[in-house]
DNA sequence: TGCGAGATGAAAGATACTTGCATAACGAGG
DNA sequence: CCTCGTTATGCAAGTATCTTTCATCTCGCA
């Protein structure tokens, strides 16, 4: 996988503000042609620098206006343990982000849902019925103060 | 705006996992034609159901391969200083997310940096100097088990 | 100096997007 | 029950964008 250079990295500036921005006007941008500019697209796709190339969708525009954070705390940690509750977050369509952490809890689950009955209803599924769960921690957003995924390249 | 029937919710599905699928092929998909698609598409761009259309980068193929939770407490939680951490948090651009939340912390925010150092900086210039700030709490990210916004419509 | 791998831009061809227009579906009001 | 106005639809034509081809260029290396 070549290393990224600052053309790389310019055309991904702009691919992350809007991805629909023609080739033709990102090369006038970066100084390079439009056929170049897309090769480079397509090589970082290959190269999984660029993971997916999607819409983001308003959750309270289409039925889901909770957000949750969740600190996640498990009996037993043993890799096999850990492994199964991975796979069973990741397999949640509830659940947005989980990230396996350190400190205090064990992971952290950003979740969205379109009411409490329905958070209620997850985290019968996901912590109970012999889940490994020994406790769960809910904060409940009350603002959006900035989401996305806007890295700072 | 025009509440969403079950073309828009069909299109969403489609755009938000991958929103280069051309309009032809989504309204293969949906039994509509490609400019109805566009139109639908327009219109929920304007909406604001469609937030943005962007590229999703890999961070540790730009250098930032750490990502970091932070539960963060105020001391003061009036509504000017409640803005004015939501102002800090939203303009630094390590943050990716930001949540206003209830419990025992004020805000929970999903930092990404290239290193320690870059987030011991980021912790100075945030929670302290006069940052209003009781406390916070790091929980390094060990492993993305999920990320993205792929909702569940 | 000469070679080979890799990247580049110009041009042509294929594909997708966009617009104009006539028609059809739906509701509100007579 | 009918008519009208509003809105959405599909088709077709025009435009823009994407994609491929190919000749050239650059750079590292022997």
């Amino acid at each position: 996988m070549a290393p990224l250079d600052s053309f790389d990295l310019a055309i991904l500036r702009i691919l992350q503000k809007d991805n629909r921005t023609p080739q033709r006007e990102i090369g006038e941008a970066v100084n390079l042609s439009a056929p170049s500019v897309q090769r480079r697209i397509r090589r970082m796709e290959a190269d999984g620098v660029i993971r997916a190339q999607v819409a983001q969708i308003a959750p309270e525009a289409v039925g889901l206006p909770l957000t949750i954070i969740v600190q996640v705390e498990l009996v037993s940690e043993t890799p096999d343990a850990i492994d199964a509750a991975k796979q069973r977050f990741r397999d949640a369509p509830e659940v947005q982000q989980c990230h396996y952490v350190t400190g205090e809890a064990d992971f952290i689950l950003v979740v969205i849902v379109a009411s409490m009955s329905a958070y209620e209803d997850f985290t019968r599924r996901m912590f109970f019925e012999g889940a490994n769960v020994r406790k769960f921690r809910t904060m409940v957003s009350m603002g959006e103060v900035k989401t996305g995924t806007m890295l700072n390249i």
